[in-house]
RNA sequence: CGGGGUAUAGCGUAGCCCGGUUCAUCGCGCCUGCUUUGGGAGCAGGAGGUCGCAGGUUCGAAUCCUGCUACCCCGACCA
């Protein structure tokens, strides 16, 4: 096995950061907290984005494209928008180079400056919303529901390959309507939508509910959000939807004219998920052997793997190879068949599992005789041997069983690290000891919630959906309290 | 941005405390050859380094001093 590869045991931080290097993921950049996705890290965000994309079409939405630069003033129309992105915006203030005076190299060309500085967008709100003023006029108009795929710069102080990198990409769903109620409801539409994909493509379990005011987007009147738990125990918010009042209708002006024929400003959503997700794929399902990917979002489904002397067995294992091949792509399995001389077949294994390609066949001169290959699978390592005949079938069913297993493992994992505290010191002792969620009473108020970050570090991550109604006391305050809200320490 | 640490070959490191025939160690990787190939092969040979950058101290600096830059860890912030 692979030296110098870290265990989870010995430091999750370290395992993560390997993992990625080894897996073929992701790399820093030369560029300050930005990251290079490689191919294979880019594979998996293209089945993503892939993935995505067509819920968003199914439920009525469609793809458009805003400027990367915002004029530095938009910012000050939204209070809170922008004192929740002004300290890591990045700005550009000249357009222009020269040649150093000494000769050596170029410099900023101070003749350059521009008359208002640029902002290389956190997010898209206020150009989006400066825009889709000059397209609102009638309630005819409406709704407006646009997507954008694109790049977005938060100049963080502490970044990670990506959970939280200066330059990340993500989708920004932004939508405008005629009435508060069908903005609420699109903002829970598209939670739902994250949620499904997160579960049935992502093997990801998730909890939805809404943030508390401390945690809220800034500029939103309600922030909901998915949140996941990932193996170390901490938890990570996997994607958000807004719901976000008339705040940024105001802040922007945009008027329509109702079926009373009356002038009101618009509702407005916004929502998004970024290349965190794929944090969340490596942190939630891998193990000390590298990326365990869920076959629905893998690159590659099916590695095929010879075992050969020579160049005749490798001609005979090819013949045998290309119609199972043939057969998989038919079925729309991804496979590669890796017929390279220039590595091992035990150099092969190891680099498929790093890489977490779900299904492994190998097939070599002992197979040729008896009619058989050996299929391997990623997420329990176990190994079997088939018949050839109609293997493509049972490959299909294996996928299809891989992907539940993947999530019923996640599931139970989440499960069984998820736990009801009932005082303050159990609180303490379950997050030291334990990690995971924690459902605990609250008095609702920030100044409670305040405290027990500073305290313990742990925050409120949802306050479930249709959460059940109980009566109880905030582990804090002692105070009444209606219900049990979600604590962990996240990332 | 506060506190701490690090910077030596593609990667990971030894050497630094106590400057000097060790001014560059070891492992992985890479190249060549032979033997190998069902879980990251073995042996033999080989290539590869402005010791982060810029100054300073000294007869002499990877080693000591100053400044800069980048990265890592811990805080604050966050998809």
């Amino acid at each position: 096995m692979a030296k110098d590869f870290p265990t989870r045991e010995e430091n999750y931080s370290q395992w993560y950061n390997d993992l990625v290097i080894r897996a073929d993921l992701a790399e820093n950049s030369a560029v300050r907290g930005c990251m290079v996705i490689k191919p294979y890290g880019y594979a998996i965000w293209e089945k993503i984005q892939a993935a995505l994309d067509k819920k968003f079409k199914d439920t009525g939405h469609s793809n458009a494209y805003f400027p990367l630069f915002i004029p530095k003033s938009f910012f000050s129309r939204e209070a809170s928008h922008v004192e929740g992105f002004a300290k890591e915006c990045a700005v550009v203030t000249h357009y222009r180079l020269k040649q150093s005076p000494d000769g050596k190299g170029v410099v900023v060309d101070e003749d350059a400056k521009l008359e208002e500085e640029l902002i290389v967008r956190p997010t898209s709100e206020t150009i989006i919303w400066d825009t889709y003023k000059n397209w609102i006029k009638s309630y005819r108009d409406l709704p407006i529901l646009i997507n954008q795929w694109a790049n977005v710069v938060r100049w963080e102080m502490r970044t990670r390959l990506f959970l939280r990198t200066a330059e990340f990409l993500w989708q920004e769903g932004h939508t405008a309507h005629a009435t508060k109620e069908e903005a609420i409801k699109e903002a829970e539409t598209m939670l739902n939508v994250y949620a499904d994909f997160a579960e049935n493509w992502m093997a990801l379990p998730v909890l939805k509910g809404t943030k508390s005011p401390a945690e809220r987007f800034a500029g939103a009147i309600d922030t909901y959000a998915i949140e996941s738990l990932m193996q170390d125990g901490k938890a990570l918010q996997t994607g958000t939807s807004h719901f976000l009042g008339q705040n940024f209708a105001k802040a922007f002006d945009v008027k329509f004219l109702n079926r009373e024929n009356q002038l009101d400003y618009v509702w407005a959503t916004s929502w998004g998920v970024s290349t965190r997700l794929m944090g969340a794929l490596i942190m939630a399902h891998s193990d000390d052997n590298g990326l365990i990917l869920p076959p629905k979002l893998a690159p590659i489904q099916v590695a095929i793997v010879p075992v050969f002397k020579n160049e005749e067995q490798l001609a005979m294992i090819t013949e045998k190879v290309i119609p199972v091949v043939e057969a998989l792509r038919k079925l729309g399995v991804t496979c590669k068949y890796d017929d390279r001389d220039t590595h091992k077949p035990g150099w092969k294994f190891s680099e498929y599992e790093f890489k977490g390609v779900p299904v492994r066949m190998t097939i070599g001169p002992r197979d040729i005789e008896q009619g058989t290959v050996e299929i391997s699978r990623r997420d329990t390592l176990e190994k079997e041997t088939f018949q050839i005949t109609d293997i493509e079938t049972k490959i299909v069913h294996l996928l299809d069983k891989i992907q539940q297993d993947l999530y019923n493992r996640a599931l139970s994992f989440r499960e069984n690290n998820s736990f009801y505290v009932n005082t303050w010191d159990e609180f303490k002792k379950t997050l030291e000891e334990k990690g995971g969620f924690l459902y605990a009473h609250w008095d609702g108020t920030p100044e409670t919630e305040e405290k027990i970050k500073d305290e313990t570090k742990a925050t409120i991550r949802v306050i479930p959906l249709n959460n059940p109604r109980e009566e109880g006391k905030c582990i804090y305050s002692g105070k009444p309290s209606t219900q049990r809200v979600v604590f962990a320490k996240a990332y």
